[in-house]
RNA sequence: CGAGAAGUAGCACAAUUUGGUAGUGCACUAGGUUUGGGACCUAGGGGUUGCAGGUUCAAAUCCUGUCUUCUCGACCA
């Protein structure tokens, strides 16, 4: 096996190892804009494959695309207290239009809410214009301090759902809804386990009523908030008066939910699955599954390649085949930094015998096949893939959570063992602070379905919940 | 935003201490030989030393400011 040249390792230095993978793998690259990163093409094709599945996902649930405004005007933003004073502090704001100072500053939306009550408060006006199910793929801005590609920048691409109910209940389907269809996707296409459960009071969305999340773990114990879905109930439609007319002909307020998530799934992707050798990216979504790459120009060698070539192309697997003139160990060492799932060796060795070999990126096994049996032997490859990556990842995840009873439990895993911390909690946000303020961990989420056995792992009154604490990104 | 470190070719670095012709390796281009784990030979191309000022006969080098990146905090998705 070759020296990895150029990869930070893993567990010397994660931070590192995160940058060289991000660069070296062809992800993204520094612009000279704090904060702004460039998705490169490889990067971009990872996050199209992501649109797309989640894209027909959500018009699966019945959801449509729409494109607001990038801009939000200073009055209409202050419309929702809560919301602004949540924002406030890293929104950025347009004042003048060519040399013209605005009369009135236009923020960069940093989340639309406020955009689409406004436009909603347009066009809900009966019981059966609801609900609305509106999504839109965007770009927001947040003037992050401190910025990191793909986990934190200044300028996102997401995703951003907003829907309006007739019902409480609704809404709240809605938010738990969409909820289930982010697990789905994060479990069986990024194989990234998830936990998703409610956001404490202190931790929820500027404005929501109830916020839910899902939190990843990382390689290296820390949390990773990997989308939100928010319910509000009636709070911003109260606000923005928009109101509809029931079936008894009475003047109601609809109820709202908003959901998103972000190109920092490709971080979590990264993190969770990349090894010393680079990215591993799960076949359901990887762009290229699979990476030809031709040893010598013999003739065998290139009709061979052809031959797989029109094979692949029927059976819809995505490939891309590297013919540049380099030595082979070259272009297997890229294979690996760039995750395909797949590598298929075509070399005159092999054919002689009427083989191929195929290496699993995940494992590196190499197996040989004969050349009639590679396309049809390829499905269950993948499939073993996919499903070993995220049993690798949920295991690895579940040897990290730990369990506290008291506060000097919670301090030696807290300051030795990276990872979540299950511990029970009496619901003053004081607790929280506390947990906050001595080991910089937050409470990830509510862990609704355990039974609360002892008091509250920090003041030791008696317990209202469980939570999950946890370091983050 | 606070503390620290760093910015020289696409990348990794040298030259900075002691001011005096910007260099090496990889990558890139052309031709050739190669090809089963990061090839070799020959010949080339590529630089306002992050940016802006200042000191000096002379600045990559000294001074000031600024921007960006990284690490650790604060804040946050």
């Amino acid at each position: 096996m070759s020296e990895i040249k150029d990869i930070t390792n893993r567990d010397v230095d994660f931070a590192k190892w995160y940058t060289d993978v991000v660069t070296k793998a062809g992800l993204v690259d520094y612009s000279t804009i704090k904060g702004s990163m460039i998705i490169c093409p490889y990067g971009y094709a990872i996050w199209e494959s992501m649109q797309k599945v989640l894209d027909a996902m959500f018009k699966e649930t019945g959801h449509e695309n729409v494109q607001m405004p990038m801009f939000i005007p200073e009055s209409l933003l202050n419309v929702e207290k809560e919301h602004v004073e949540g924002f406030a502090p890293e929104v950025a704001w347009v004042t003048h239009g060519g040399t013209e100072k605005l009369d009135e500053r236009l923020c960069v939306r940093p989340t639309s809410e406020v955009l689409f009550c406004d436009y909603y408060k347009k066009i809900i006006k009966s019981y059966r214009d609801l609900p609305k199910l509106y999504n839109q793929w965007c770009t927001i801005v947040r003037w992050e301090k401190t910025t990191r590609p793909f986990l934190r920048s200044r300028e996102i691409l997401w995703q951003e759902g907003h829907t309006m109910h007739a019902t409480k209940e609704d809404a709240l389907n809605e938010t738990l809804r969409m909820l289930h269809v982010y697990e789905d996707f994060q479990r069986n296409y990024l194989a990234i386990p998830v936990i998703i459960g409610k956001k404490t009071e202190k931790e929820k969305f500027a404005g929501a009523e109830a916020s839910y999340s899902l939190e990843a773990m990382m390689y290296d114990g820390v949390a990773l908030q990997n989308g939100t879905s928010h319910y509000f109930g009636q709070g911003f439609a109260k606000t923005f008066g928009i109101e509809f007319l029931n079936k008894d002909n009475k003047l109601e307020t609809p109820y709202q939910t908003s959901w998103g998530v972000t190109t920092r799934m490709i971080g979590a992707l990264i993190m969770v699955h990349g090894d010393d050798r680079g990215l591993v990216i799960p076949p359901k979504i990887a762009p290229t599954k699979v990476i030809i790459i031709p040893i010598g120009d013999d003739e065998l060698v290139l009709k061979e390649t052809a031959d797989l070539k029109s094979k692949l192309k029927l059976e819809g697997i995505t490939y891309k085949v590297d013919d540049r003139p380099k030595t082979p160990g070259f272009k297997f060492a890229e294979a690996e930094v760039k995750g395909y799932p797949i590598r298929i060796e075509i070399g005159s060795r092999d054919l002689k015998e009427n083989m191929l070999t195929i290496v699993r990126r995940d494992t590196l096994e190499k197996i040989r096949v004969a050349k009639e049996e590679v396309v049809k032997k390829l499905p269950e490859i993948f499939e073993s893939i996919q499903q070993d990556m995220y049993n690798k990842a949920l295991k690895r995840r579940d040897s990290m959570i730990y369990e506290a009873s008291n506060y000097e439990e919670f301090t030696q895993i807290a300051t030795t063992k990276p990872g979540f911390i299950k511990a029970n909690w009496c619901g003053n946000e004081a607790c929280e602070n506390k947990i906050k303020e001595d080991f910089n961990m937050k409470s990830r989420c509510l862990i609704e379905d355990e039974e609360i056995t002892t008091n509250c792992v920090c003041c030791n009154k008696p317990a209202k919940y469980r939570l999950y604490f946890g370091k983050q990104y």
